[in-house]
DNA sequence: TACCGCGGGACAATAAATGACCATATTTTT
DNA sequence: AAAAATATGGTCATTTATTGTCCCGCGGTA
């Protein structure tokens, strides 16, 4: 595969960078169908008369098909835009992105989508199919799978393709959480995973950051810790990370809680914790649900993130090597390499 | 890889046009280097002003160096070549006819060149090159390789690099024949087939067409019967295909003999053997050496040939099925697919 | 109804590809 | 040693392709 790249490469470079640009657009329709090519435009800051040329030339290869609402992928084209990404990914070098990444990190596995979350915002689409893809792959009946809020993990959710039929899983949140906007809380997202894979789920309504004593008493109800239970013994973790700088759920004592935290060296946040640079916790959120040293027992921990801004928050959580999976996008993952870069050489 | 080539051609057809055409600017150059663009121009028939842009981009990815003299592959370039060698042979389709062929008419290889032989010369010396790779590539020490006359086996001959060590390999021409010229005959051909491959030959010095009688008394002469003993205990045999039409020798005996072979049904020739369409023997040139019955001995036969107008001696001559490989050329293997079509449909 | 985004037509401005020379150096042939 | 053939590089008008822009009428939606 590298090799014919290379070769194509070196007979005709402007190859790729047609076959680059043509996915891209491929791509964009696949997120935003239907869509025009005004818009098209716009979003990918190529002239409109370009895009038009090349969207005529994919209509004619019966990639897309055009209707007055826009165009929209046809069957062939959605084929294609999967395969052609195993492509790009070695123009763009992804590939060993994703080796150095999985190498230098110790992760079990590295998948890196093109673009940079914090540019273009269809990327975080990305991410989250890739996540979503690899959730399924990994997904077996009986399993217990447990989320975090955030909106990339939400893109997870909505990327999941809607199972008709039932499975016997159970979706959870990883931990209680009510502070943020309900689109982005755990529960909500738990739901929303459960209802498009036709799984069951649990919630856990409490709220974060709660006192000693009232965590004790609320962890005696039975029926939340009942599921607390189900959610310690889940069999996969789904979570997003946080830049601790931009964690502030616009309440004015956390924003407070924030500058103390990153004052005392937190770059990163991953299910309730705050994680320094090199690793280790700096301190962790009173709340129920998963904690770090729950890890140990889940079988897949998959990480979430991208955004070039993410890079040292991403490289702060997985530092603790508790992660199997690392999802997350080109910008972050060139920023991590660049981090870990004088250290590795 | 048929796979990825579906992928490329959908996404940019344009490509498959710029590599081949690309493809056979560095090939054309490898044949004929050092050469100079007017000339490139007039051979691949394309416009002088292209040429030279194609010339100036081969030259920046470092394929082509140029000096005074004409421009030349580097090493990079010959490398290139030949790998982006399978490639072409996907887009043209010569992979299909190989296997298409190879299918039909039950041999152990069929090795396609693009090209038609009757229209570029060059197309003769790459098939050349090919049968000279696939020679090296079964040759082994102790063997005898018997050879015979003809344009085609001799582009063989010279495609065959120089090897500066010894080896123990003998080449013998198959059969006897001295009245062609000199540069075509047998044994010019092996003798310089042996100088190039660093390996011995011996040679046979009998006329063909002889009479019964003299070459009875011919084949007594000890020095003579031991070389055609070891002819026949050769084990590769490369032999070119001669259309029957077109075989005279110049003389007018034989344009005579030749016409009364053509009415008796005679399309194909090889070592010495005319065969009809359907495969039989129509006549057996007296002489010594190599006769029909000897190749089942014979581990490796290899025929060469191409060009639209050998089709049916090609087809004629390899329906015996004592062939194990055949290299031929683009138009000729369609053509012989399409005379077989009707049959095999 | 008014608006937004859709496809499609049209066209001038711009950029790129091509064809057709010439000048001159070098190699090869005679 | 001269002559012929071939080579490269430069130039430039011409043709062809690409691109930017604007306008039009259509069909949903607020």
């Amino acid at each position: 595969m590298r090799h014919i790249i290379n070769l194509l490469q070196k007979i005709s470079p402007e190859l790729i960078e047609l076959i680059e640009r043509r996915y891209t657009i491929l791509r964009h329709v696949s997120h935003s169908q239907p869509i025009g090519r005004r818009l098209l435009a716009n979003s990918l800051k190529i002239g409109e008369r370009v895009i038009r040329s090349e969207l005529d030339f994919l209509k004619n290869q019966g990639l897309l098909g055009g209707d007055s609402s826009g165009v929209s992928l046809t069957g062939e084209g959605e084929v294609l835009v999967r395969e052609l990404y195993e492509f790009v990914k070695y123009f763009r070098g992804l590939h060993e992105i994703e080796c150095s990444l999985k190498e230098s990190l110790g992760l079990g596995r590295v998948i890196v989508v093109p673009g940079d979350t914090d540019q273009d915002e269809l990327v975080k689409k990305e991410m989250g199919r890739a996540a979503a893809r690899y959730l399924q792959e990994i997904m077996k009946e009986g399993h217990i799978i447990a989320v975090t809020g955030g909106t990339t993990v939400r893109e997870v959710a909505e990327a999941i393709p809607v199972f008709s039929s039932e499975r016997d899983i159970l979706v959870v949140p990883a931990r209680g959480g009510l502070g943020e906007a309900l689109e982005i809380q755990a529960n909500t997202i738990a739901a929303k995973i459960a209802k498009n894979l036709g799984a069951q789920y649990r919630l856990l309504h409490v709220p974060d950051n709660i006192g000693e004593e009232a965590m004790e008493s609320l962890s005696r109800d039975p029926r939340i810790s009942e599921i607390t239970t189900t959610i310690k013994s889940a069999n996969i973790l789904l979570h997003g990370i946080g830049n601790a700088k931009e964690i502030s759920g616009g309440r004015a004592d956390t924003l407070e809680e924030t500058r103390r935290l990153v004052a005392a060296g937190a770059v990163g946040e991953a299910f309730g914790h705050y994680f320094s640079r090199d690793g280790s916790i700096v301190k962790t959120i009173h709340s129920l649900g998963i904690r770090l040293t729950d890890l140990k027992t889940i079988e897949q921990v998959i990480g979430v993130a991208g955004g070039k801004k993410k890079a040292d928050a991403i490289l702060a959580v997985v530092s603790n090597r508790m992660e199997t999976v690392l999802i997350t996008d080109e910008a972050a993952g060139r920023a991590i390499l660049e981090l870990l870069g004088p250290l590795s050489t």
